[in-house]
DNA sequence: CGGCACATTGAGGAAACTCAACAAGTGTGG
DNA sequence: CCACACTTGTTGAGTTTCCTCAATGTGCCG
């Protein structure tokens, strides 16, 4: 039942025209030569596989799925994997590191949509449009693997756990959405900083890190500008969250010291998962 | 300041080429005429079919489509369609009237999560868990198609453009809950009362309606809870808008007077489009 | 007509914002 | 290797927006 999968296939067609037409095309023979251990690593052998996309199909579809995919881009913190108003072609896996997406109204005002760990799936907010409606951004050294979004298509009519697979992600996407327009619509600032906090050590736990102690991907102003709160309130509440022993906080390094008064400033409705 | 919300959550008119085979005739102002027979009208006949479903699929993949439609279940105000963790099996189009979705935190209180006016979907949200995880309600008489999700991804897989319609519909769903996002996170209850007002006009439009004198379906409470602002708030700033002659408010009536001011307190490019 | 949900208006208070200053960490170039 | 600029984070003081509480008005339905 096991497949091999063949390393390679870095420079099909799509790829090529997919490069052609990026922006960042400079970048990417010097990015492919930094990552060369992980660019190259198949779904099949991938640690993520199990939370990724890869959980969608049975083995022997595994290939089909791993043939269309554009593996291990690396990224340097800063840069960009796509902005708004881009053409929109193909979604991501997150391999390693952390983005965040954010969009900018007509003042120029930032606002962070969303921050995306390894084995989440980036940029599906540009479908109906063909042009990406956000930027999406690494907050620090990551990879990614392209997946060209008109044959993830293809392959959906053909594998029909995939096309469901892929509904789901964006239902879930959704639920994700609504859950943080409770908690900006509703919740006070402690609130809001502790759920997000929570829901960082569920994705954490998740892929099998300590679900206590890890580090905060994003700034501060990040963090403010997701919430809705001013960045003096979220410094604020951190340093306040430590004077009550519920966490312990030294720059972007976290510990979360008493779970459950968090979970008590934060409804659990919002991690979907008991606290 | 300004603000992006957009028009509407489904139906814009900035679809894929694909839509371009469906006829629209007369789409007048039957939305206001709920008349019996609305229940036994095929897509075909329905005058929604423009900007509802069947614009993604060709003339003669149309029956197949109506095929598996249930049309026109009546609801009376304040009847739900479906209750936060039961069974997901189908989405539901709604025909005539007006749907909230909402859902409840467990301290019990109510967050509204959307509105949906005739020939937009509700109910996607319960796809990844099978089970619905918000509630959605009648706001007033109101009729929905309901469409059986695992017919609809059978036939997604066999019609290439209604699978890219409904990846993208969610994608829809997913930047208006976005730009949302950034209006509770970000703005002053004047803008977003304006971009709920100039987004409901431009929905009305689209509908053949008038874009400047409308009735809301929903209560200030209704309001207020979706964008988390307290209903004394939403009453005081319509008799502020109104005072400025901005609106003329009576009740549920709206007109919109100024509707560059509404633009400007809150927001041009709420719309992607000028105001 | 009363009962009830919905809506408006006023007064006072509080959570979070803005402004401002400062501290610490990071990177760059001389 | 240090000086300097710059970004990021913390803390304080005063202000503002919006919330809460409370009272009253209005429309609808049995």
């Amino acid at each position: 039942m096991s497949v091999r999968l063949v390393v390679s296939r870095q420079c099909d067609e799509q790829h090529e025209k997919r490069c052609a037409g990026s922006k960042n095309h400079g970048k990417k023979n010097h990015l492919e030569r930094v990552d060369a251990m992980t660019a190259r690593v198949s779904c099949n052998d991938c640690s993520l596989s199990p939370i990724c996309l890869p959980l969608a199909v049975r083995a022997d579809e595994l290939e089909q799925l791993d043939n269309i995919i554009r593996r291990g881009r690396a990224m340097k913190r800063g840069e960009h994997l796509y902005r708004a108003a881009d053409t929109f072609d193909a979604v991501y896996a997150v391999r390693s590191g952390a983005l965040k997406t954010y969009s900018v109204s007509e003042e120029g005002e930032e606002q962070v949509t969303g921050f995306y760990l390894p084995g989440e799936i980036v940029g599906m907010d540009g479908i109906s449009t063909a042009r990406h409606v956000s930027s999406a951004k690494a907050l620090e050294t990551a990879s990614v693997c392209e997946i060209p979004f008109d044959r993830l298509e293809f392959l959906s009519s053909r594998i029909p756990s995939l096309q469901h697979h892929f509904f789901s992600l964006m239902s879930r996407e959704i639920q994700a959405d609504r859950e943080l327009h409770l908690l900006v619509s509703k919740k006070s600032a402690d609130d809001r900083i502790a759920a997000l906090l929570i829901s960082i050590s569920a994705r954490h736990k998740l892929r099998g890190l300590s679900a206590t102690t890890f580090r905060l991907p994003m700034s501060r102003y990040d963090i403010a500008n997701y919430l809705g709160l001013a960045v003096e309130t979220v410094s604020r509440t951190f340093t306040r969250f430590q004077q009550q022993h519920i966490l312990r906080v030294e720059g972007r390094e976290v510990e979360i010291l008493d779970r459950g008064a968090l979970c008590g400033a934060a409804p659990r409705e919002i991690l979907q998962q008991p606290c």
